[in-house]
DNA sequence: GGCCGCATGTAATCTGTTACATGATTCT
DNA sequence: AGAATCATGTAACAGATTACATGCGGCC
């Protein structure tokens, strides 16, 4: 998830502090995902060492000097790429799909577009093979039915859900 | 989620090798939670110098011996409190739920009522608390409101299955 | 004087994953 | 002979959480 750091940076440069109250506000992609502030210092600098990031220090008039992190060419890159490719089927991926979805909206129509139409291709994929296992099992595993089931209900609420903000898309 | 082993163990006493191999069938509630073999081993011995495991060693002719492990009067005492505790919201909250409901279906059918019923209880007032968070929004926060509709379906899902669980229940 | 906000971090702890070590038996 | 299964674990690493440390300025 640290992508969202980089999304985050993407639109404006900022430095740890500002990045924590922002994400704490639960507001946007802080509405999805938080992060402690031990946390948020050491992976702005694990980024840094991997080259995505760079920082340089602003000194500030009577406060402590900000450290700010803006993206380098590989950060932009490797930021586009997260933000083109499929959401992979898994524990974080409603999480990771509401986090690529707030920084599609801000990258218009086209990549809104895009992103809500993998994703419906994704859950009717996944419905197709939670069928699949379902007419594989046999009588006597009643539980292993009601987990699918439930699976398909949650997977089947998210479709419809996509389904309507693609056709809100449309009206705008 | 170490309830879970304290479920099996309930059940019948095991070691550590069948329970990771009953886990890994991806059957029961294997279906909903997994453990690997060195996390199960440590957390095996960790459940024991909490007093809610006992363990004595069987040898085995032929194979290495096993470790077999069974519940404490404490053990029992924290398993049965577990299932009978409604299910805390969080991000782990379906699988927990999801494994309460393979032990629950164990116990019975007023075990399994009492769940159902709780759980529905829980669902509402989730759904109230969202629906009172998207009134409080204003205009400018158009993510946020399809987020928490994202939120609201999912729990909708789970409401109308939940029902579904309890009207099964009713018939047979 | 004491607490809050600004802004940086480090250190300890806990949890989980990956990979390996051991040593016997049984299957191919 | 070599691989897989049985059954135990350990060790190294990765990730996240919690709590603390520093130091200045402004507010009550």
């Amino acid at each position: 998830m640290e992508y969202i750091l980089l999304g985050l940076l993407n639109q404006n440069p900022s430095h740890g502090y500002q990045l924590y109250k922002d994400l704490d506000r639960f507001e946007g992609v802080g509405l999805v995902w938080h992060i402690k502030q031990g946390k948020l210092y050491a992976l702005l600098e694990r980024l840094v060492e991997e080259g995505l990031l760079e920082s340089k220090l602003l000194p500030v008039q009577e406060y402590p000097p900000r450290k700010e992190f803006s993206l380098t060419g590989l950060g932009v890159k490797v930021y586009r790429e997260w933000i083109n490719t499929p959401v992979a089927h898994g524990r974080e991926m409603r999480q990771d799909f509401l986090a690529r979805f707030y920084f599609a909206k801000l990258s218009g129509n086209e990549t809104l577009r895009t992103l809500l139409e993998s994703q419906i291709k994704n859950c009717e994929g996944w419905l197709l093979d939670l069928r699949n296992r379902v007419d594989n099992l046999d009588v006597t595993q009643a539980y292993e039915k009601t987990v699918f089931a439930f699976r398909m209900a949650q997977t089947e609420a998210m479709l419809t859900w996509l389904q309507i903000c693609l056709k809100d898309l449309g009206l705008s």
